[in-house]
DNA sequence: TTTTAATATTGCAATATTACGATAAAGTGT
DNA sequence: ACACTTTATCGTAATATTGCAATATTAAAA
Protein backbone atom coordinates (compact mmCIF):
# COMPACT_ATOMS: atom_id res chain seq x y z
CA UNK A 1 0.00 0.00 0.00
CA UNK A 2 2.59 2.92 1.12
CA UNK A 3 -0.31 4.43 2.90
CA UNK A 4 -0.12 4.66 6.53
CA UNK A 5 -3.15 3.14 8.16
CA UNK A 6 -3.36 6.37 10.26
CA UNK A 7 -6.83 5.77 11.21
CA UNK A 8 -6.49 2.89 13.15
CA UNK A 9 -4.45 4.86 15.72
CA UNK A 10 -4.66 7.53 18.50
CA UNK A 11 -4.73 11.63 17.14
CA UNK A 12 -1.84 11.81 19.76
CA UNK A 13 0.10 9.24 18.30
CA UNK A 14 -0.31 10.26 15.03
CA UNK A 15 0.71 13.86 16.49
CA UNK A 16 3.52 12.26 17.56
CA UNK A 17 5.06 10.00 14.86
CA UNK A 18 4.66 13.32 12.40
CA UNK A 19 6.60 15.12 14.42
CA UNK A 20 9.49 12.87 14.77
CA UNK A 21 8.94 11.96 11.04
CA UNK A 22 9.75 15.47 9.98
CA UNK A 23 13.03 15.09 11.89
CA UNK A 24 13.52 11.95 10.40
CA UNK A 25 15.93 13.09 7.98
CA UNK A 26 19.69 13.99 7.60
CA UNK A 27 18.53 17.52 5.69
CA UNK A 28 15.82 18.46 7.75
CA UNK A 29 17.94 18.00 11.45
CA UNK A 30 20.58 20.00 9.82
CA UNK A 31 18.34 23.02 8.64
CA UNK A 32 17.33 22.43 12.45
CA UNK A 33 20.78 22.65 13.72
CA UNK A 34 21.68 25.49 11.23
CA UNK A 35 18.72 27.64 12.56
CA UNK A 36 19.62 26.83 15.94
CA UNK A 37 23.63 27.90 15.75
CA UNK A 38 23.08 30.48 13.07
CA UNK A 39 22.53 34.18 13.54
CA UNK A 40 21.00 33.92 9.48
CA UNK A 41 17.75 32.47 9.30
CA UNK A 42 17.42 33.54 5.81
CA UNK A 43 16.00 30.88 3.03
CA UNK A 44 19.06 32.13 0.71
CA UNK A 45 21.70 30.95 3.61
CA UNK A 46 20.27 27.82 4.20
CA UNK A 47 20.27 27.00 1.02
CA UNK A 48 23.97 27.61 0.54
CA UNK A 49 24.82 25.93 3.87
CA UNK A 50 23.19 22.38 2.45
CA UNK A 51 24.62 20.22 -0.48
CA UNK A 52 21.17 19.89 -1.99
CA UNK A 53 19.47 22.21 -4.71
CA UNK A 54 17.18 25.15 -3.81
CA UNK A 55 14.12 23.22 -5.08
CA UNK A 56 14.83 20.44 -2.84
CA UNK A 57 15.48 22.75 0.31
CA UNK A 58 12.24 24.54 -0.20
CA UNK A 59 10.39 20.87 -0.44
CA UNK A 60 12.16 20.33 3.33
CA UNK A 61 11.60 23.35 4.83
CA UNK A 62 8.26 23.10 3.33
CA UNK A 63 7.39 20.19 5.19
CA UNK A 64 9.84 21.74 8.53
CA UNK A 65 6.75 24.30 8.76
CA UNK A 66 3.69 21.84 7.82
CA UNK A 67 4.84 20.01 11.04
CA UNK A 68 5.13 22.89 13.03
CA UNK A 69 8.78 22.75 13.57
CA UNK A 70 9.91 26.25 11.68
CA UNK A 71 7.72 29.30 10.74
CA UNK A 72 8.77 31.95 8.53
CA UNK A 73 8.53 35.68 8.10
CA UNK A 74 8.37 37.27 5.11
CA UNK A 75 11.28 40.39 4.88
CA UNK A 76 11.49 42.15 1.46
CA UNK A 77 12.03 39.34 -1.05
CA UNK A 78 14.26 37.24 1.11
CA UNK A 79 11.91 34.94 3.62
CA UNK A 80 13.06 34.31 7.74
CA UNK A 81 12.61 30.91 9.03
CA UNK A 82 12.83 30.46 12.55
CA UNK A 83 12.26 27.15 15.09
CA UNK A 84 9.22 26.92 16.51
CA UNK A 85 9.54 26.67 20.27
CA UNK A 86 6.40 24.97 21.38
CA UNK A 87 6.56 22.15 18.81
CA UNK A 88 10.21 21.41 20.45
CA UNK A 89 9.06 21.53 23.83
CA UNK A 90 6.30 18.90 23.02
CA UNK A 91 8.95 16.49 21.33
CA UNK A 92 11.14 17.31 24.60
CA UNK A 93 8.35 16.44 26.71
CA UNK A 94 6.85 13.25 25.30
CA UNK A 95 10.35 11.88 25.76
CA UNK A 96 10.69 13.21 29.36
CA UNK A 97 7.52 11.73 30.17
CA UNK A 98 8.88 8.48 28.67
CA UNK A 99 12.14 8.72 30.61
CA UNK A 100 10.42 8.47 33.85
CA UNK A 101 7.87 5.70 33.10
CA UNK A 102 11.30 3.80 31.95
CA UNK A 103 13.22 4.72 35.14
CA UNK A 104 9.98 3.38 36.62
CA UNK A 105 9.69 0.23 34.88
CA UNK A 106 11.65 -2.93 35.31
CA UNK A 107 13.01 -3.90 32.01
CA UNK A 108 12.16 -7.91 31.43
CA UNK A 109 14.79 -9.16 28.80
CA UNK B 1 15.43 9.90 -6.66
CA UNK B 2 13.51 8.71 -3.50
CA UNK B 3 17.28 8.21 -2.08
CA UNK B 4 18.62 10.58 0.88
CA UNK B 5 22.04 11.89 0.09
CA UNK B 6 23.52 10.62 3.87
CA UNK B 7 26.80 10.71 2.13
CA UNK B 8 26.80 14.81 3.01
CA UNK B 9 25.48 14.84 5.88
CA UNK B 10 27.65 14.28 8.96
CA UNK B 11 27.83 11.23 10.95
CA UNK B 12 25.95 12.69 13.78
CA UNK B 13 22.95 13.96 12.12
CA UNK B 14 22.98 10.82 9.95
CA UNK B 15 22.42 8.49 13.11
CA UNK B 16 19.80 11.10 14.72
CA UNK B 17 17.13 11.06 11.95
CA UNK B 18 17.69 7.58 11.70
CA UNK B 19 16.43 7.14 15.37
CA UNK B 20 13.54 10.06 14.74
CA UNK B 21 12.51 8.43 11.47
CA UNK B 22 12.11 4.67 13.02
CA UNK B 23 9.52 6.59 15.51
CA UNK B 24 8.16 8.50 12.77
CA UNK B 25 5.22 6.08 12.31
CA UNK B 26 2.15 5.18 14.17
CA UNK B 27 2.22 1.95 14.69
CA UNK B 28 5.67 2.02 15.95
CA UNK B 29 5.08 4.83 18.78
CA UNK B 30 1.88 2.77 19.89
CA UNK B 31 4.40 -0.09 19.85
CA UNK B 32 6.41 1.68 22.13
CA UNK B 33 3.94 2.78 24.02
CA UNK B 34 2.53 -0.34 24.50
CA UNK B 35 5.76 -1.84 25.59
CA UNK B 36 6.19 1.07 28.38
CA UNK B 37 2.67 0.64 30.05
CA UNK B 38 2.53 -3.03 29.61
CA UNK B 39 4.02 -5.84 31.21
CA UNK B 40 3.94 -7.98 28.53
CA UNK B 41 6.20 -7.55 25.96
CA UNK B 42 5.79 -10.48 23.95
CA UNK B 43 4.99 -10.42 20.09
CA UNK B 44 2.03 -11.95 19.82
CA UNK B 45 0.60 -9.87 22.42
CA UNK B 46 1.72 -6.97 20.36
CA UNK B 47 0.42 -8.52 17.54
CA UNK B 48 -3.15 -8.93 18.93
CA UNK B 49 -3.40 -4.98 20.51
CA UNK B 50 -2.06 -3.73 16.96
CA UNK B 51 -4.76 -2.77 14.18
CA UNK B 52 -2.31 -4.43 11.42
CA UNK B 53 -1.27 -7.98 10.08
CA UNK B 54 1.12 -10.04 11.35
CA UNK B 55 3.71 -9.79 9.02
CA UNK B 56 3.29 -5.68 9.20
CA UNK B 57 4.00 -5.76 12.90
CA UNK B 58 7.13 -8.25 12.37
CA UNK B 59 8.42 -5.68 9.61
CA UNK B 60 8.19 -2.75 12.34
CA UNK B 61 9.66 -4.53 15.20
CA UNK B 62 12.82 -5.14 13.17
CA UNK B 63 12.98 -1.67 11.82
CA UNK B 64 12.62 -0.58 15.65
CA UNK B 65 15.23 -3.51 16.40
CA UNK B 66 17.33 -1.85 13.68
CA UNK B 67 17.62 1.29 14.65
CA UNK B 68 18.51 0.20 18.76
CA UNK B 69 15.17 1.27 19.93
CA UNK B 70 13.99 -2.41 21.11
CA UNK B 71 15.86 -5.22 21.31
CA UNK B 72 14.51 -9.07 21.54
CA UNK B 73 15.15 -11.90 23.17
CA UNK B 74 14.18 -15.58 22.92
CA UNK B 75 11.73 -17.45 25.06
CA UNK B 76 10.91 -20.55 24.45
CA UNK B 77 9.26 -20.21 21.15
CA UNK B 78 7.97 -16.67 21.22
CA UNK B 79 9.87 -13.62 21.70
CA UNK B 80 10.26 -11.24 24.29
CA UNK B 81 10.36 -7.65 22.69
CA UNK B 82 11.90 -4.74 25.09
CA UNK B 83 12.79 -0.87 24.84
CA UNK B 84 16.31 0.05 25.20
CA UNK B 85 16.72 2.26 27.03
CA UNK B 86 19.88 3.73 25.78
CA UNK B 87 18.87 5.00 22.78
CA UNK B 88 16.25 6.55 24.40
CA UNK B 89 18.02 8.42 26.10
CA UNK B 90 20.06 9.44 23.60
CA UNK B 91 16.69 10.99 21.65
CA UNK B 92 15.86 12.40 25.51
CA UNK B 93 19.60 14.14 25.53
CA UNK B 94 19.47 15.59 21.54
CA UNK B 95 16.54 17.25 22.39
CA UNK B 96 17.30 18.38 26.17
CA UNK B 97 20.48 19.80 24.56
CA UNK B 98 18.16 21.37 21.54
CA UNK B 99 16.59 23.17 24.37
CA UNK B 100 18.78 24.92 26.19
CA UNK B 101 20.13 26.05 22.90
CA UNK B 102 16.89 27.41 22.11
CA UNK B 103 16.23 29.09 25.10
CA UNK B 104 19.63 31.13 25.19
CA UNK B 105 18.56 32.25 21.14
CA UNK B 106 16.53 35.08 20.83
CA UNK B 107 14.39 34.65 18.08
CA UNK B 108 14.71 36.42 14.93
CA UNK B 109 10.84 35.88 13.79
C1' DT C 1 7.45 -37.84 14.50
C1' DT C 2 3.49 -35.26 13.50
C1' DT C 3 0.96 -31.42 14.70
C1' DT C 4 0.50 -26.97 16.50
C1' DA C 5 1.93 -22.28 17.77
C1' DA C 6 4.79 -18.20 17.23
C1' DT C 7 7.53 -15.38 14.47
C1' DA C 8 10.09 -14.16 10.23
C1' DT C 9 10.63 -13.79 5.34
C1' DT C 10 9.22 -13.37 0.54
C1' DG C 11 6.80 -11.27 -3.10
C1' DC C 12 4.02 -7.89 -4.61
C1' DA C 13 0.73 -3.86 -5.22
C1' DA C 14 -0.26 0.78 -3.76
C1' DT C 15 1.50 4.87 -2.27
C1' DA C 16 5.01 8.16 -0.46
C1' DT C 17 9.46 10.31 -0.44
C1' DT C 18 13.54 12.36 -2.29
C1' DA C 19 15.87 15.01 -5.59
C1' DC C 20 16.26 18.19 -9.28
C1' DG C 21 15.59 20.86 -13.79
C1' DA C 22 12.50 24.03 -15.54
C1' DT C 23 9.52 27.49 -14.64
C1' DA C 24 6.47 30.56 -12.08
C1' DA C 25 5.65 34.16 -8.73
C1' DA C 26 6.70 38.14 -6.17
C1' DG C 27 9.44 41.56 -4.56
C1' DT C 28 13.76 45.10 -5.39
C1' DG C 29 16.42 48.14 -7.67
C1' DT C 30 17.32 50.85 -11.91
C1' DA D 1 8.89 48.91 -17.76
C1' DC D 2 13.05 46.09 -17.22
C1' DA D 3 16.35 43.16 -15.37
C1' DC D 4 17.56 40.83 -11.13
C1' DT D 5 17.03 38.23 -6.85
C1' DT D 6 14.69 35.14 -3.98
C1' DT D 7 11.65 31.54 -3.06
C1' DA D 8 7.91 28.35 -4.45
C1' DT D 9 5.77 25.12 -7.50
C1' DC D 10 5.38 21.73 -11.25
C1' DG D 11 6.67 17.68 -13.47
C1' DT D 12 9.04 13.64 -13.33
C1' DA D 13 12.46 9.85 -12.44
C1' DA D 14 14.39 6.91 -8.95
C1' DT D 15 13.82 4.82 -4.77
C1' DA D 16 11.61 3.77 -0.25
C1' DT D 17 7.76 2.63 2.67
C1' DT D 18 3.55 0.42 4.01
C1' DG D 19 0.59 -3.45 4.24
C1' DC D 20 -0.72 -8.08 3.49
C1' DA D 21 -1.30 -13.01 1.69
C1' DA D 22 1.35 -16.85 1.23
C1' DT D 23 4.96 -19.38 2.87
C1' DA D 24 9.07 -20.57 5.54
C1' DT D 25 11.22 -21.33 9.95
C1' DT D 26 11.70 -22.72 14.58
C1' DA D 27 10.46 -24.57 18.79
C1' DA D 28 7.12 -26.64 21.83
C1' DA D 29 3.63 -30.22 22.59
C1' DA D 30 1.20 -34.30 21.73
Amino acid sequence: MGASKTESFTDKQNATAALLKALGHPARIAIMEYLLKSNECICGDIVNELPLAQPTVSQHLKELKNAGLIKGTIDGNAICYCIDDKAIQKIKQYFDAFNVKIVKKKSCC
